[in-house]
DNA sequence: TTGAAAGCGCTAACAT
DNA sequence: ATGTTAGCGCTTTCAA
């Protein structure tokens, strides 16, 4: 720990200052910052000239409160610590930042409660819209909501119903999919490894779609494993190991995702089980990294980016509450 | 695309309304809502009831405005695509979020440029903060901080002169570490295989930091390849296979991160290459899913949900300004 | 303990 | 084309 020295000033230039400095009122300098309505040529140059002179920053929180809007959008997200979140937050942020917007972020642990807290601290900013994921939120949220008539839009679920925008897919669809899937390649002795995360509700609802599809087959699962939060390459290892070692005779399982799978794949390959001969592997979300595997996983790639992306279109467009369905993609793989 | 039907009501509660209905005045609901000054318990009760009775939000934005002070803390990263940053996020947004205050997000795609226009309309907002990654940054953004007097945290660097608060450790090291390292275990052969990406500052000085640890030990690398970025398992699969088409006889990967680092080790898996015997694999980050790898991946783990941790507390503490080396630990690992 | 009143820095009519 | 003047919804003296 080294102290760095640094003087510490504190200015405070105002919109009064440019408008004394340029020799005009301050209506006029607001005008020509905004480019609304009209101003000669002459008196932008001097406007501009004295903003840079003094190094004025327009002052947003004082701009916000005299127009009643904000460019603020907030967005809460159950977790930054996958890829998947971050992915949704680099679509939105494309969008957002590029029409001049600042994201708000919030990170819920997949706590309703703890989404309800964010929702009420971010509201507080009067966001021009609100991301929010999937459609389980507590009554007080919704309650929120409503009363503040902020735009919503609620992301990677289509299973319920929705606020406002709803973009994402149906998650039990996709995990019935995975079970025809797996059963349509002949497999019988079907194990589901998922994690201790109860807030989980995305995950859950596959769960229960993957169960559904199997009943369809007259099928129930072999075996079940739940690990302990949060879910890694090491936590799918391990479960994948406890599985086998419960019920030797498994031939396929589902991870409840692919950071999960590719660790039951790291399992499989130090332990010398072939794949998918004697066991197939189930990811879920197509993360590249599973896709660059020795042999590309089995998966179902899901539209993180672009849900962030059209949530984002929807909200800036002010377009009529609309369900959009994105979609998601079976991609084969080499491990089932 | 369904259209869901939605009312879009647009209320406007505001203090003088709590103020009315708790028969007291505006200050003192303030008073009251934010703990401040003294009132009576009689009072706070009434006030109370009367919030929730209206279902009443305070508005920062006129809160912020009348005390001069936000509780927005800016964050700017140069990317999302990796795990990297959204860790940062994390560990900064776990600390800020329980002290109350909001992080708000920028991504500059690893151009300086761009940190520029969003440190800009960040700064509109008066933040009580901003954290920005590296040291590297154009001179109108310097301009703009000091005119603001924001207090700063530079992450993830310490290589060159901070602004204010520094939270990272010597990517220069990071890179000679990894080459005494791999000298140290008799590799004399070594390439360096990175991405094309002009603005990631905190990469180029773990390259040159690597050749000046083979300089030391009087060598220099046998080869070196850039591919395009992003960088990712699969560009870090051909980059190698590019590699040693062209050098057959290396020894020694030094990859400029994990992810591209274990695409390196699958196309080892893929073609038969025994590491580390005949090729040493050296990443860069310390992924959970490098480590879970058949055999583990050698690599130098990095301190980012720490570092995100560490600058926003010094920033919530408004310590004077600070250098804190987190340092790094070299992982050997198993590829090396 | 509480209320009245003056801003915070800007935008949005409304004049001119 | 440009200036004047009310607010926006709070917080903060300052009195009472």
């Amino acid at each position: 720990m080294v102290i760095n020295d640094r003087e510490r000033p504190v200015p405070a230039v105002t919109i009064a200052d440019v408008a004394r400095l340029a020799g005009v009122g301050e209506s006029t300098v607001s005008r020509v910052l905004r480019r609304s309505g009209s101003y000669s040529e002459e008196t932008r140059d001097k406007v501009l000239r004295a903003v840079s002179a003094l190094g004025y920053v327009p002052n947003r929180i004082a701009g916000a409160l005299a127009s009643t809007e904000s460019d603020l959008v907030a967005l809460i997200v159950p977790s930054l610590a996958n890829i998947v979140f971050p992915d949704v937050l680099r679509g939105a942020s494309v969008a957002l930042e590029s029409s001049g917007f600042q994201s708000v972020i919030g990170v819920t642990d997949y706590e309703e409660a703890r989404e309800e807290d964010l929702i009420a601290s971010v509201l507080a900013w009067r966001p021009r819209a609100l991301i929010l994921a999937g459609l389980e939120h507590t009554d007080r949220s919704r309650a929120m909501i409503a009363a503040s008539g902020v735009r919503v839009a609620e992301i990677l679920d289509l299973d319920g119903q929705g606020i406002d925008h709803v973009v994402g897919f149906s998650q039990h669809a996709a995990g019935r999919d995975t079970a025809r899937h797996l059963v349509g390649r002949g497999r019988r002795r079907l194990a589901y490894l998922g994690i201790r995360l109860p807030g989980d509700s995305r995950a859950r609802k596959r769960h229960e779609g993957f169960l559904a599809g199997l009943a369809e087959a007259g099928l129930s699962p072999a075996d079940q494993e739940l690990v302990p939060a949060p879910s890694s390459a090491e936590a799918g290892r391990i479960g994948l190991a406890t599985l086998l070692a419960r019920t030797p005779d498994l031939d396929a399982v589902y991870f409840v995702n692919d950071d999960m799978a590719i660790g039951g794949y790291f399992h499989c390959l130090a332990e010398g089980i072939t794949v998918p001969d004697r066991l197939a592997l189930f990811g879920f979300n197509g993360l590249e990294v599973g896709q660059a595997l020795p042999q590309p996983l089995s998966t179902i790639r899901t539209p993180r980016y672009r849900a962030g992306e059209v949530a984002a279109g929807l909200l800036l467009a002010q377009a009529p509450a609309t369900v959009v369905d994105t979609g998601y993609e079976l991609v084969p793989g080499a491990t089932s």
